[in-house]
DNA sequence: CGCCGAGTTGAACTGAATCAAGAAACGTGG
DNA sequence: CCACGTTTCTTGATTCAGTTCAACTCGGCG
């Protein structure tokens, strides 16, 4: 619990007091998953959001071919979850799962409306969480539509080295965008210099 | 002002009292653009964030090449802006301009945060467009990176048709990461059936 | 009328996908 | 701790989707 307190603590403009600790704490859920676990499958739907304490998760879409596209990665003291399903409880396209083991910390969509009634810094820092999210995604995308693959993977792993150290590069290559034949090249191509 | 009312009413679970619409009101400001005026040139910060009222916005990024790459297009009832340079107070790395004479109402992020404080209805509304904005550029993502070209126009055409009538093609082609020569190819193989 | 931005089209080219095969790394159970 | 199977990564040959470039058409609009 005490990487969730941190976080929002560092994203609140105010000092949170211990009696908001409580309310914050009491309206999570932890849960342990081993590796390869599913925390999602396609077809159900998302009720809980994740915090990650420890480990990383992979999200991702199954195409008709039955080829994977990993969509998002996260690790520590990221979000993950399928933000469609869980805020309209409809059937998610997604699966989830986790790459190494993994604690997380749930909230379901009604908690978290009750809790951000609760507790006004909880707003602040979800509102920040999603104002980073929307920033990061946009970059994403104006690197997929304006840079060639391999620009895109210099870019990623200077931005994101972590991420690149912890999922293997299949995965990698799948996130942005290429196949994992292509991105070996690269890689080869980038380390004769 | 009045489809911005509207726009929060719309979007808020409780009724915005009078007192709380001119509260909203006198935090915007209006601003008129002519078709290929600026509304954001790359460099400058983007101090406001616009609701348009009437018209057509494109925000795009300029490649080494000089090369135009679409990354958002807004109509009516749609905010833009760049989310990062308005937060942060830097500069930016997009250009926005308007496609058609366009009204917008103006806010810069400060009056925004005020704003929220004093109408909580407002924090709802916000809270629900970075939502809505999380879920559409996810699955953007998932379209450019699982998808041909073909099967990405046809489904961004069938999912925003309004927006394909109003934004010239190569500007569309431009948005879903391709050129407009394939675009125009795309669409005369569609329309043999 | 003349010009300019938008769209179309063909031909040549190219970056990346596909397919297949082999090497390396990894982890799991005996 | 070794052996075996699985997953990951590499590499070459081929194919293909999409780009590039250039020429031409069309339809406004000043």
């Amino acid at each position: 619990m005490d990487s969730l307190i941190n976080y929002v603590q560092k994203n609140a403009s105010t000092l949170i007091s211990d009696a908001d600790i409580e309310v914050i704490k009491s309206c999570f859920i932890s849960k342990r998953l081993r590796k390869k676990q599913y925390f999602l499958q396609e077809g159900e739907v998302c009720k809980y959001f994740a915090f990650i304490v420890k480990g990383a998760m992979r999200q991702y879409y199954v195409d008709e071919k039955g080829i994977e596209h990993f969509v998002q990665l996260a690790i520590e003291n990221w979000w993950v979850g399928d933000r469609e399903s869980w805020v309209t409880l409809s059937p998610s396209k997604f699966t989830i799962d986790a790459w190494e083991d993994s604690e997380l910390l749930l909230i379901s969509n009604a908690d978290l409306l009750k809790l951000i009634q609760l507790v006004p810094a909880v707003m602040e820092v979800m509102r920040k969480m999603d104002e980073r999210n929307n920033i990061a995604t946009l970059k994403r995308i104006t690197s997929t539509i304006s840079y060639t693959s391999e620009r895109r993977y210099t870019d990623f792993s200077t931005e994101y080295p972590d991420i690149v150290k912890r999922f293997p590069q299949h995965v990698i290559a799948s996130y942005i965008g290429i196949t994992k034949d292509t991105l070996s090249r690269i890689r080869k191509k980038a380390s004769r210099k």
